[in-house]
DNA sequence: TGTACATCAGTGAACGCGCGTTCACTGATGTAC
DNA sequence: TGTACATCAGTGAACGCGCGTTCACTGATGTAC
Protein backbone atom coordinates (compact mmCIF):
# COMPACT_ATOMS: atom_id res chain seq x y z
CA UNK A 1 0.00 0.00 0.00
CA UNK A 2 3.14 2.11 -0.26
CA UNK A 3 1.86 5.75 -1.51
CA UNK A 4 3.45 8.36 -3.92
CA UNK A 5 5.63 11.06 -2.65
CA UNK A 6 3.25 13.60 -3.82
CA UNK A 7 0.35 11.42 -2.00
CA UNK A 8 2.42 10.89 1.12
CA UNK A 9 2.84 14.96 1.41
CA UNK A 10 -0.82 15.57 0.66
CA UNK A 11 -1.56 13.12 3.44
CA UNK A 12 1.05 14.77 5.67
CA UNK A 13 -0.67 18.09 4.91
CA UNK A 14 -4.11 16.55 5.80
CA UNK A 15 -3.49 15.47 8.96
CA UNK A 16 -1.72 18.97 9.69
CA UNK A 17 -5.14 20.40 8.86
CA UNK A 18 -7.53 18.39 10.62
CA UNK A 19 -5.39 18.77 13.56
CA UNK A 20 -5.07 21.93 14.13
CA UNK A 21 -8.72 22.24 13.68
CA UNK A 22 -8.84 19.78 16.25
CA UNK A 23 -6.73 21.03 18.85
CA UNK A 24 -8.43 24.45 18.58
CA UNK A 25 -12.02 23.36 18.66
CA UNK A 26 -11.59 20.48 21.09
CA UNK A 27 -8.27 21.20 22.95
CA UNK A 28 -4.91 19.79 22.77
CA UNK A 29 -4.83 17.60 25.45
CA UNK A 30 -8.60 16.05 25.11
CA UNK A 31 -8.03 15.50 21.38
CA UNK A 32 -6.50 11.95 20.66
CA UNK A 33 -4.35 11.01 17.68
CA UNK A 34 -6.42 8.08 16.51
CA UNK A 35 -9.01 11.02 16.48
CA UNK A 36 -6.90 12.68 14.55
CA UNK A 37 -6.23 10.02 11.60
CA UNK A 38 -9.71 9.03 11.49
CA UNK A 39 -10.79 12.42 11.10
CA UNK A 40 -8.47 12.33 8.22
CA UNK A 41 -9.89 9.27 6.64
CA UNK A 42 -6.90 6.81 7.89
CA UNK A 43 -6.03 4.15 10.90
CA UNK A 44 -4.07 5.21 13.73
CA UNK A 45 -1.10 2.86 12.80
CA UNK A 46 -0.25 5.11 9.54
CA UNK A 47 0.54 8.20 12.08
CA UNK A 48 3.95 7.65 13.00
CA UNK A 49 4.74 7.41 8.98
CA UNK A 50 4.58 11.05 9.06
CA UNK A 51 5.49 12.26 12.94
CA UNK A 52 7.47 11.38 15.61
CA UNK A 53 5.29 12.02 18.11
CA UNK A 54 1.86 13.97 19.35
CA UNK A 55 4.16 16.30 20.62
CA UNK A 56 5.72 17.27 17.43
CA UNK A 57 2.15 17.13 15.58
CA UNK A 58 1.26 19.77 17.99
CA UNK A 59 3.88 21.99 17.31
CA UNK A 60 3.58 21.47 13.04
CA UNK A 61 -0.12 21.92 13.71
CA UNK A 62 0.61 25.27 16.05
CA UNK A 63 3.00 26.41 13.62
CA UNK A 64 0.58 25.80 10.72
CA UNK A 65 -1.73 27.74 12.70
CA UNK A 66 0.08 30.62 12.95
CA UNK A 67 1.42 30.88 9.82
CA UNK A 68 -2.53 30.72 8.44
CA UNK A 69 -3.54 33.93 10.96
CA UNK A 70 -0.25 35.79 9.96
CA UNK A 71 -0.97 34.96 6.03
CA UNK A 72 -4.67 36.62 6.51
CA UNK A 73 -3.55 39.69 8.37
CA UNK A 74 -0.73 40.28 5.66
CA UNK A 75 -3.34 40.57 2.94
CA UNK A 76 -5.39 42.28 5.35
CA UNK A 77 -2.67 45.26 5.81
CA UNK A 78 -1.60 45.22 2.11
CA UNK A 79 -5.49 45.80 1.21
CA UNK A 80 -4.95 49.58 3.41
CA UNK A 81 -6.60 50.97 5.69
CA UNK A 82 -10.32 49.70 5.45
CA UNK A 83 -9.32 46.23 4.83
CA UNK A 84 -6.72 46.48 7.84
CA UNK A 85 -9.66 47.99 10.02
CA UNK A 86 -12.06 45.53 8.89
CA UNK A 87 -10.16 42.82 10.06
CA UNK A 88 -9.47 43.85 13.02
CA UNK A 89 -13.48 44.52 14.03
CA UNK A 90 -14.03 40.83 12.42
CA UNK A 91 -11.23 39.36 14.87
CA UNK A 92 -13.75 40.86 17.31
CA UNK A 93 -16.67 39.63 16.30
CA UNK A 94 -19.28 37.00 17.98
CA UNK A 95 -18.85 34.91 14.81
CA UNK A 96 -15.34 34.96 15.15
CA UNK A 97 -15.78 34.14 18.70
CA UNK A 98 -18.09 31.24 17.58
CA UNK A 99 -15.16 29.88 15.20
CA UNK A 100 -13.23 27.01 16.85
CA UNK A 101 -12.44 25.44 14.22
CA UNK A 102 -10.45 28.26 12.16
CA UNK A 103 -9.58 30.99 14.48
CA UNK A 104 -6.55 32.12 16.31
CA UNK A 105 -4.39 29.32 18.21
CA UNK A 106 -3.53 31.82 20.69
CA UNK A 107 -7.02 32.34 21.56
CA UNK A 108 -8.34 28.82 21.22
CA UNK A 109 -5.13 27.25 22.93
CA UNK A 110 -3.90 29.69 25.21
CA UNK A 111 -3.60 28.02 28.26
CA UNK A 112 -2.85 25.63 26.92
CA UNK A 113 0.21 26.96 24.77
CA UNK A 114 1.59 28.34 28.40
CA UNK A 115 2.38 24.68 28.96
CA UNK A 116 2.84 23.20 26.05
CA UNK A 117 7.13 21.90 24.78
CA UNK A 118 9.30 24.25 23.55
CA UNK A 119 9.09 23.59 20.01
CA UNK A 120 5.30 24.62 20.39
CA UNK A 121 5.71 27.88 22.38
CA UNK A 122 8.27 28.52 19.80
CA UNK A 123 6.20 28.47 16.81
CA UNK A 124 3.48 30.33 18.80
CA UNK A 125 5.48 33.04 20.02
CA UNK A 126 7.36 33.37 16.44
CA UNK A 127 3.73 33.94 15.16
CA UNK A 128 2.85 36.40 17.51
CA UNK A 129 6.56 38.45 16.68
CA UNK A 130 5.10 38.47 13.01
CA UNK A 131 1.43 39.49 13.91
CA UNK A 132 3.42 42.72 15.95
CA UNK A 133 5.69 43.49 13.06
CA UNK A 134 2.84 43.79 10.53
CA UNK A 135 0.80 45.38 12.68
CA UNK A 136 3.45 48.13 13.75
CA UNK A 137 4.61 48.67 10.40
CA UNK A 138 0.85 49.82 9.41
CA UNK A 139 1.28 52.22 12.18
CA UNK A 140 4.59 53.52 11.32
CA UNK A 141 3.47 54.10 8.15
CA UNK A 142 0.34 55.97 9.69
CA UNK A 143 2.68 58.07 12.51
CA UNK A 144 2.32 56.66 15.21
CA UNK A 145 5.91 57.21 17.15
CA UNK A 146 5.41 53.67 19.53
CA UNK A 147 3.93 51.85 17.13
CA UNK A 148 5.48 48.28 18.23
CA UNK A 149 4.02 49.11 21.89
CA UNK A 150 0.85 49.81 20.23
CA UNK A 151 0.71 46.58 18.30
CA UNK A 152 1.70 44.45 21.18
CA UNK A 153 -0.99 46.13 23.50
CA UNK A 154 -3.40 45.68 20.66
CA UNK A 155 -2.81 42.30 20.20
CA UNK A 156 -2.81 41.01 23.44
CA UNK A 157 -5.73 43.08 24.02
CA UNK A 158 -8.09 41.41 21.24
CA UNK A 159 -7.09 37.63 22.65
CA UNK A 160 -8.06 38.41 25.84
CA UNK A 161 -11.31 39.86 24.92
CA UNK A 162 -11.75 37.23 22.33
CA UNK A 163 -10.79 34.47 25.05
CA UNK A 164 -12.98 36.08 28.02
CA UNK A 165 -16.13 36.39 25.74
CA UNK A 166 -15.71 32.70 25.16
CA UNK A 167 -15.40 31.70 28.51
CA UNK A 168 -18.66 33.93 29.42
CA UNK A 169 -22.26 31.89 29.45
CA UNK A 170 -23.97 35.05 29.39
CA UNK A 171 -24.08 36.18 25.73
CA UNK A 172 -24.85 39.78 26.19
CA UNK A 173 -21.80 40.03 28.50
CA UNK A 174 -19.58 37.62 26.13
CA UNK A 175 -20.58 40.26 23.14
CA UNK A 176 -20.46 43.46 25.10
CA UNK A 177 -17.15 42.17 25.75
CA UNK A 178 -15.90 42.30 22.39
CA UNK A 179 -17.87 45.65 21.72
CA UNK A 180 -15.81 47.67 24.15
CA UNK A 181 -12.65 45.80 22.32
CA UNK A 182 -13.89 46.90 19.75
CA UNK A 183 -14.71 50.65 20.53
CA UNK A 184 -11.41 51.16 22.41
CA UNK A 185 -8.84 49.15 20.06
CA UNK A 186 -10.42 50.88 16.79
CA UNK A 187 -8.47 54.28 18.52
CA UNK A 188 -5.66 54.41 16.15
CA UNK A 189 -2.95 56.87 15.07
CA UNK A 190 -4.29 59.20 12.96
CA UNK A 191 -3.63 58.50 9.04
CA UNK A 192 -0.45 60.39 7.92
CA UNK A 193 -1.85 63.36 6.48
CA UNK A 194 -2.84 65.00 9.77
CA UNK A 195 0.05 66.57 11.85
CA UNK A 196 0.06 64.33 15.03
CA UNK A 197 -0.57 60.84 16.17
CA UNK A 198 -3.24 60.40 18.76
CA UNK A 199 -1.72 58.72 20.81
CA UNK A 200 1.33 60.93 21.00
CA UNK A 201 -1.75 63.91 22.36
CA UNK A 202 -3.05 61.53 24.97
CA UNK A 203 0.57 60.47 25.93
CA UNK A 204 1.83 64.13 26.90
CA UNK A 205 -1.75 64.64 28.74
CA UNK A 206 -1.53 61.70 30.60
CA UNK A 207 2.03 62.63 31.93
CA UNK A 208 1.13 66.08 32.78
CA UNK B 1 -12.08 5.07 60.03
CA UNK B 2 -15.42 7.71 59.70
CA UNK B 3 -14.22 11.16 60.73
CA UNK B 4 -15.81 13.81 62.69
CA UNK B 5 -17.90 16.64 60.73
CA UNK B 6 -15.39 19.10 61.37
CA UNK B 7 -12.31 17.12 59.83
CA UNK B 8 -14.73 16.10 56.60
CA UNK B 9 -15.31 19.97 56.26
CA UNK B 10 -11.89 20.08 56.59
CA UNK B 11 -10.93 17.84 53.99
CA UNK B 12 -13.17 18.67 51.82
CA UNK B 13 -11.74 22.28 51.73
CA UNK B 14 -8.29 20.65 51.52
CA UNK B 15 -9.37 18.49 48.88
CA UNK B 16 -10.83 21.94 46.87
CA UNK B 17 -7.32 23.84 47.88
CA UNK B 18 -4.95 21.26 46.06
CA UNK B 19 -7.58 20.88 43.00
CA UNK B 20 -7.19 24.81 42.29
CA UNK B 21 -3.70 24.77 42.48
CA UNK B 22 -3.45 21.64 40.31
CA UNK B 23 -5.65 22.68 37.70
CA UNK B 24 -4.12 25.97 37.16
CA UNK B 25 -0.50 24.61 37.18
CA UNK B 26 -1.13 21.50 35.63
CA UNK B 27 -3.97 22.60 33.13
CA UNK B 28 -7.75 20.53 34.44
CA UNK B 29 -7.62 17.90 31.50
CA UNK B 30 -4.04 16.47 32.27
CA UNK B 31 -4.43 16.46 36.19
CA UNK B 32 -6.30 13.57 37.68
CA UNK B 33 -8.41 13.15 40.00
CA UNK B 34 -5.99 10.42 41.92
CA UNK B 35 -3.08 12.95 41.44
CA UNK B 36 -5.08 15.22 43.40
CA UNK B 37 -6.47 12.91 46.18
CA UNK B 38 -2.45 11.91 46.99
CA UNK B 39 -1.59 15.90 47.30
CA UNK B 40 -4.21 15.95 49.70
CA UNK B 41 -2.77 13.45 51.17
CA UNK B 42 -5.57 10.69 50.44
CA UNK B 43 -6.37 7.83 48.14
CA UNK B 44 -8.37 8.42 45.42
CA UNK B 45 -11.01 6.08 46.40
CA UNK B 46 -12.61 8.31 49.30
CA UNK B 47 -12.91 11.26 46.81
CA UNK B 48 -16.48 10.60 45.79
CA UNK B 49 -17.43 10.89 49.24
CA UNK B 50 -17.08 14.79 48.60
CA UNK B 51 -17.92 15.02 44.72
CA UNK B 52 -20.24 13.63 42.30
CA UNK B 53 -17.58 13.98 39.67
CA UNK B 54 -14.44 15.25 38.29
CA UNK B 55 -16.62 17.97 36.88
CA UNK B 56 -18.14 18.88 40.15
CA UNK B 57 -14.41 19.65 41.42
CA UNK B 58 -13.82 21.60 38.55
CA UNK B 59 -16.78 23.60 38.73
CA UNK B 60 -16.14 24.04 42.91
CA UNK B 61 -12.62 24.80 42.29
CA UNK B 62 -12.32 27.02 39.62
CA UNK B 63 -15.58 28.95 41.90
CA UNK B 64 -13.14 29.02 44.74
CA UNK B 65 -10.26 30.26 43.01
CA UNK B 66 -12.49 32.73 41.27
CA UNK B 67 -13.91 34.07 44.76
CA UNK B 68 -10.35 34.39 46.10
CA UNK B 69 -9.24 37.01 43.62
CA UNK B 70 -12.51 38.28 44.11
CA UNK B 71 -11.48 38.74 47.55
CA UNK B 72 -8.14 40.05 46.84
CA UNK B 73 -9.22 42.63 44.52
CA UNK B 74 -12.03 44.00 47.38
CA UNK B 75 -9.00 44.40 49.75
CA UNK B 76 -7.03 45.87 47.13
CA UNK B 77 -10.12 48.44 46.48
CA UNK B 78 -10.99 49.20 50.13
CA UNK B 79 -7.46 49.82 50.42
CA UNK B 80 -7.66 53.05 48.75
CA UNK B 81 -5.81 54.41 45.52
CA UNK B 82 -2.49 53.35 46.10
CA UNK B 83 -3.47 49.96 47.31
CA UNK B 84 -5.57 49.35 44.17
CA UNK B 85 -3.00 50.78 41.56
CA UNK B 86 -0.25 48.33 43.17
CA UNK B 87 -2.60 45.30 42.52
CA UNK B 88 -3.19 45.88 39.06
CA UNK B 89 0.72 46.69 38.68
CA UNK B 90 1.34 43.07 40.27
CA UNK B 91 -1.34 41.37 38.27
CA UNK B 92 1.16 42.22 35.53
CA UNK B 93 4.29 41.74 36.62
CA UNK B 94 7.22 38.56 36.00
CA UNK B 95 6.20 37.55 39.57
CA UNK B 96 2.63 36.71 38.95
CA UNK B 97 3.01 35.59 35.73
CA UNK B 98 5.04 32.89 37.18
CA UNK B 99 3.07 32.16 39.90
CA UNK B 100 1.24 29.17 38.24
CA UNK B 101 -0.56 27.35 41.49
CA UNK B 102 -2.15 30.71 42.89
CA UNK B 103 -2.99 32.95 40.01
CA UNK B 104 -6.05 34.11 38.10
CA UNK B 105 -7.86 30.93 36.85
CA UNK B 106 -9.10 32.93 34.14
CA UNK B 107 -5.60 33.23 32.96
CA UNK B 108 -4.58 29.76 33.87
CA UNK B 109 -6.80 27.84 32.54
CA UNK B 110 -8.45 30.32 29.95
CA UNK B 111 -8.54 28.21 26.89
CA UNK B 112 -10.03 25.44 28.93
CA UNK B 113 -12.47 27.16 30.69
CA UNK B 114 -14.22 28.16 27.19
CA UNK B 115 -14.67 24.49 26.58
CA UNK B 116 -15.92 23.61 30.44
CA UNK B 117 -19.08 22.91 31.41
CA UNK B 118 -22.31 25.21 32.63
CA UNK B 119 -21.71 25.33 36.02
CA UNK B 120 -17.73 25.73 35.63
CA UNK B 121 -18.10 28.52 33.15
CA UNK B 122 -20.98 30.02 35.35
CA UNK B 123 -18.49 30.02 38.61
CA UNK B 124 -15.83 31.91 36.24
CA UNK B 125 -18.35 34.38 34.62
CA UNK B 126 -20.15 35.38 38.20
CA UNK B 127 -16.47 35.85 39.25
CA UNK B 128 -15.54 38.20 36.21
CA UNK B 129 -18.59 39.95 36.49
CA UNK B 130 -17.53 40.47 40.39
CA UNK B 131 -14.33 42.30 39.46
CA UNK B 132 -15.71 44.32 36.83
CA UNK B 133 -18.01 45.96 39.59
CA UNK B 134 -15.14 46.05 41.93
CA UNK B 135 -13.15 48.09 39.54
CA UNK B 136 -16.11 49.82 37.69
CA UNK B 137 -17.26 51.03 41.12
CA UNK B 138 -13.94 52.56 42.04
CA UNK B 139 -13.57 53.90 38.64
CA UNK B 140 -17.05 55.75 39.16
CA UNK B 141 -15.80 57.39 42.49
CA UNK B 142 -12.72 58.56 40.23
CA UNK B 143 -15.37 60.60 37.66
CA UNK B 144 -14.95 58.16 34.72
CA UNK B 145 -18.28 58.44 32.66
CA UNK B 146 -18.03 54.81 31.05
CA UNK B 147 -16.43 53.29 34.13
CA UNK B 148 -18.36 49.51 33.43
CA UNK B 149 -16.45 49.55 30.04
CA UNK B 150 -13.38 50.52 31.40
CA UNK B 151 -13.48 48.02 33.69
CA UNK B 152 -14.53 45.26 31.38
CA UNK B 153 -11.22 46.56 28.94
CA UNK B 154 -8.64 47.02 31.44
CA UNK B 155 -10.03 43.65 32.99
CA UNK B 156 -9.60 41.37 29.73
CA UNK B 157 -6.88 43.33 28.75
CA UNK B 158 -4.76 42.69 31.32
CA UNK B 159 -6.16 38.16 31.26
CA UNK B 160 -4.81 38.36 27.20
CA UNK B 161 -1.37 39.99 27.97
CA UNK B 162 -0.54 37.72 30.80
CA UNK B 163 -1.61 34.65 28.85
CA UNK B 164 0.59 36.30 26.01
CA UNK B 165 3.45 36.34 28.32
CA UNK B 166 3.00 32.83 29.77
CA UNK B 167 3.03 31.63 26.05
CA UNK B 168 6.29 33.78 25.26
CA UNK B 169 9.43 31.53 24.96
CA UNK B 170 11.36 34.72 24.92
CA UNK B 171 11.71 36.30 28.23
CA UNK B 172 12.07 39.82 26.62
CA UNK B 173 9.29 40.03 24.66
CA UNK B 174 7.15 38.23 27.58
CA UNK B 175 8.19 41.22 29.98
CA UNK B 176 7.67 43.72 27.34
CA UNK B 177 4.18 42.34 26.92
CA UNK B 178 3.54 43.06 30.71
CA UNK B 179 5.58 46.26 30.46
CA UNK B 180 3.63 48.08 27.95
CA UNK B 181 0.01 46.53 29.34
CA UNK B 182 1.29 47.74 32.87
CA UNK B 183 1.73 51.07 31.16
CA UNK B 184 -1.08 51.56 28.93
CA UNK B 185 -3.95 50.35 31.93
CA UNK B 186 -2.28 52.57 34.65
CA UNK B 187 -4.09 54.96 31.79
CA UNK B 188 -6.57 55.90 34.64
CA UNK B 189 -9.33 58.70 35.42
CA UNK B 190 -8.25 61.21 37.16
CA UNK B 191 -8.62 61.44 40.99
CA UNK B 192 -11.50 63.48 41.85
CA UNK B 193 -10.15 66.72 43.18
CA UNK B 194 -9.26 67.37 39.46
CA UNK B 195 -12.16 68.81 37.35
CA UNK B 196 -12.50 66.46 34.83
CA UNK B 197 -11.38 62.75 34.41
CA UNK B 198 -8.58 61.88 31.92
CA UNK B 199 -10.83 59.54 30.22
CA UNK B 200 -13.28 62.14 29.27
CA UNK B 201 -10.37 64.49 27.92
CA UNK B 202 -8.98 61.57 25.85
CA UNK B 203 -12.18 61.20 24.33
CA UNK B 204 -12.87 64.20 23.17
CA UNK B 205 -9.58 64.85 21.61
CA UNK B 206 -10.45 61.37 20.06
CA UNK B 207 -13.47 62.43 18.44
CA UNK B 208 -12.41 65.76 17.37
C1' DT C 1 -23.97 8.95 81.77
C1' DG C 2 -23.34 4.48 79.56
C1' DT C 3 -24.33 1.16 76.00
C1' DA C 4 -25.73 -0.52 71.35
C1' DC C 5 -25.83 0.48 66.82
C1' DA C 6 -26.31 2.98 62.37
C1' DT C 7 -23.58 6.05 59.70
C1' DC C 8 -20.15 7.14 56.68
C1' DA C 9 -14.99 9.01 55.69
C1' DG C 10 -11.39 6.80 53.97
C1' DT C 11 -8.86 2.48 51.98
C1' DG C 12 -7.24 -0.15 48.22
C1' DA C 13 -8.46 -3.48 44.69
C1' DA C 14 -10.89 -3.69 40.60
C1' DC C 15 -13.89 -2.03 36.52
C1' DG C 16 -13.91 -0.76 31.54
C1' DC C 17 -11.95 2.45 28.60
C1' DG C 18 -9.11 5.28 25.71
C1' DC C 19 -4.63 6.97 25.51
C1' DG C 20 0.18 7.19 22.89
C1' DT C 21 3.03 4.10 20.82
C1' DT C 22 4.85 -0.31 18.57
C1' DC C 23 4.90 -3.89 15.29
C1' DA C 24 4.26 -7.58 11.80
C1' DC C 25 2.24 -7.37 7.67
C1' DT C 26 0.53 -5.77 2.83
C1' DG C 27 1.18 -4.22 -1.55
C1' DA C 28 1.90 -0.20 -4.59
C1' DT C 29 5.84 2.85 -5.63
C1' DG C 30 10.13 3.98 -7.17
C1' DT C 31 14.75 2.52 -8.31
C1' DA C 32 18.74 -0.20 -9.97
C1' DC C 33 20.14 -3.04 -13.59
C1' DT D 1 12.22 0.00 -22.04
C1' DG D 2 11.46 -4.01 -19.10
C1' DT D 3 12.31 -6.67 -14.99
C1' DA D 4 13.58 -7.55 -10.09
C1' DC D 5 13.62 -5.82 -5.82
C1' DA D 6 14.04 -2.57 -1.89
C1' DT D 7 11.25 0.91 0.13
C1' DC D 8 7.77 2.49 2.90
C1' DA D 9 2.59 4.48 3.50
C1' DG D 10 -1.02 2.58 5.56
C1' DT D 11 -3.54 -1.36 8.28
C1' DG D 12 -5.14 -3.32 12.43
C1' DA D 13 -3.94 -5.95 16.49
C1' DA D 14 -1.49 -5.42 20.56
C1' DC D 15 1.46 -3.08 24.30
C1' DG D 16 1.51 -0.93 28.97
C1' DC D 17 -0.49 2.72 31.30
C1' DG D 18 -3.37 6.02 33.63
C1' DC D 19 -7.85 7.67 33.53
C1' DG D 20 -12.68 8.31 36.10
C1' DT D 21 -15.49 5.61 38.69
C1' DT D 22 -17.27 1.65 41.69
C1' DC D 23 -17.29 -1.28 45.54
C1' DA D 24 -16.62 -4.30 49.64
C1' DC D 25 -14.58 -3.37 53.65
C1' DT D 26 -12.86 -0.97 58.14
C1' DG D 27 -13.46 1.33 62.19
C1' DA D 28 -14.17 5.83 64.47
C1' DT D 29 -18.09 9.00 65.02
C1' DG D 30 -22.36 10.38 66.41
C1' DT D 31 -26.96 9.10 67.88
C1' DA D 32 -30.89 6.69 70.07
C1' DC D 33 -32.17 4.57 74.18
Amino acid sequence: MKKSKAETAQTRRRILEVAAQAFKSKGIHPTGVAEIMAAAGLTHGGFYRHFASKEQLIAEACADSMGALVESAEAAAEGGEASFRKHLEEFLSPEYRDDCLGGCPLVAMGSELARADRATRQAASQGFRELIEIMAKRRRQRGATSARDDAIFTLSSMIGAVTMARIMGDVRLSAHILEVARKRLADDPRPPEKKRSRSKIKRRLTSA
